[in-house]
DNA sequence: GAGATTGGCGACATAATTTGTCGCATTCAG
DNA sequence: CTGAATGCGACAAATTATGTCGCCAATCTC
């Protein structure tokens, strides 16, 4: 293949999205470096060319031009996508909408947006796709909180790139917001909330900052402070979050009615999951899951369908629960 | 832009991925739909070169050859991801591996894969991302339901394409697996399980099949015959999934203990939620929601950290399910 | 199985495109 | 103001792309 046209594609490659520019010598460079030997000025040549064809930004105000490409330009992808795949795609945005803060999707939606061409055009022209196929997610489907998005933006860079940053931030505590320098460690998503695991510089301990409630964020070009012995999973599992009540797996024996709890015999709790019929309209499982809060509640729950045959502290601390949910509904 | 090199990517763009593929002939034709008129010779020519940098794969065993992409090749994008792109499908990834079938999920693997390798080269070439971020799902973590691949893909198609299925099923009170053509109307995500939606020939009424019950499935290339008034959404909310216990929103006051139910003033669970701070350990909010089961299981399992103010119902059937699993749990 | 059809491919001449080079204009930093 | 960097028009040479033709092998049709 001629290396022209393989030049014009990593060109294209090579020229980043809007608010990023690049300029002729950049490229010239960058293609050397891929073994593209031309001049600067084929490249301007090419540059202009490929503007006929593909959505190309220049701002001429300025010496050197500044080539980017268009922000929301839709995304041309080898080979195109084949109608499952952008199938998937659409399950995808329909998963991900409520639970990605929206500054995090839309570096997504060109993606959604191929797919949903591809849809509409191939096969379906009259695009009845959208009225077949329904994501409904669980829970009681609350808001996640906003969060702010140059702060992510910030916050994500600055982890990637081993960078401090300088956020402004209220912790639930404190009596105003202030500005603070975070030297990042981690970042966890847990559904409502996105939590930033980091120390802040002047203060000591590791801090667990809610995304949400900062309000503005800055990259600050100098590199993190580290803590020998952090490890972002070990800090999980130490309970930090406040996921694990122990770090004890939890051997877990029900005794469930059918056909309440049906479903834990085709979607299993973990791995080791073992099933026992009694009757018609019982069964029993063995399981070994985490010592977990959301186990906790699922039991509250679910305490109507089900005997908790062990461990015994689990049944006594559910027992326990449910007669203080009790008293306290009772008024 | 010389029209070569855009015809090039066009004809990138439209051979297909491995198990489909494309000859010279069919690819004249489609290219003359885009106005490139070029011989069958130059078409010809041009698959070679392609095939010097990308992965073509022929198939000269017949004639005429057949053209595919490479089924796992990765794939170009324009432009190529930037970090927080590249960063958003990892989360993406977290997000939906728990979610989504395998199958489904290996249509986006080439993607995942793409912006895997983005964030391991740039700026991080020490490949240390993995161990900064973390997605913790919510419950129990149970798995998924294994569903036939060519299941999935057939019923997708299927309902695409407006055609009916061949599935063996196996409902949950059929005595043995039985071969079923099926006119699919809908498809729906909710959280375990995958739902097919629709009418089974030579029966009667509208049916709710599980796909990881379907074993084997197949195409059949006749048109769906589709009930006049069926709506995917008046479907589900006639109460049919089960997910509304009636079509009437509840309107919920909840007084909630601090530091439990915090979360619930910034991630509030409906459009409409008010909050009033009643002391330093309790506020009150009122919201309207679905009237759903999971609303039940929530209010159960949060009863020890709120009370019940609206709707007295509500609170009264919670206490008997309460009441209930207290009587059950001790034995 | 004979004849017709189709698709693949080498070769070649011609048309089209690409590329480096040079000269000049413009911009910008110091 | 000066020098360096960049953009761009023009032009000739080098390279590439393209249609056409002829031949052959595989497939299809009757």
């Amino acid at each position: 293949m001629s290396n022209t046209a393989v030049r014009y594609l990593t060109m294209l490659r090579m020229v980043p999205r809007f608010p990023k520019t690049i300029t002729t010598t950049e490229l010239a460079e960058r293609l050397d470096g891929h073994g593209f030997e031309v001049t600067m000025r084929s490249i301007q040549r090419d540059l202009e060319k490929l503007s006929a064809d593909f959505p190309l930004l220049v701002d001429e105000s300025t010496r050197p031009f500044q080539w980017s490409f268009d922000r929301d330009a839709t995304m041309d992808i080898i080979p195109a996508l084949d109608l499952p795949a952008a199938l998937t795609f659409e399950l995808a945005r329909a998963y991900l909408s409520p639970m990605l803060p929206p500054r995090a999707l839309s570096h997504l939606k060109p993606h959604f947006d191929e797919a949903h061409r591809t849809l509409l055009r191939e096969k379906n022209p009259l695009g009845k796709w959208p009225d077949r196929v329904r994501v409904i997610n669980r829970g009681l489907g609350g808001r996640r909180p906003a969060i702010d998005a140059d702060v992510l933006e910030t916050v994500t860079e600055a982890l990637l790139r081993d960078f401090r940053c300088k956020l402004t931030y209220q912790a639930r505590n404190w009596p105003e917001p202030e500005v603070i320098i975070v030297h990042p460690l981690g970042l966890i998503f847990r559904d409502p909330n996105v939590y930033l695991i980091g120390t802040i510089e002047g203060r000591e301990g590791i801090r667990q900052l809610v995304l949400h409630r900062a309000t503005a964020g800055e990259l600050v070009e100098q590199p993190v402070e580290r803590p020998e012995d952090f490890e972002l999973d070990l800090y999980i599992h130490s309970g930090a979050m406040g996921i694990l009540k122990s770090n004890k797996p939890v051997y877990l024996r029900l005794r469930c009615d059918r056909p309440a709890l049906n479903h834990l015999v085709e979607s299993p709790l973990g791995f080791d999951q073992t099933t026992t019929e009694i009757d018609d309209n019982t069964f029993e499982i063995a399981v070994t899951v985490g010592d977990t809060q959301d186990l906790r509640w699922w039991l509250t729950a679910q305490a109507v369908h089900c005997d908790i045959l062990a461990p015994d502290w689990l049944r006594k601390e559910i027992e326990g629960i449910l007669a203080q949910g009790l008293g306290r509904v009772r008024q």
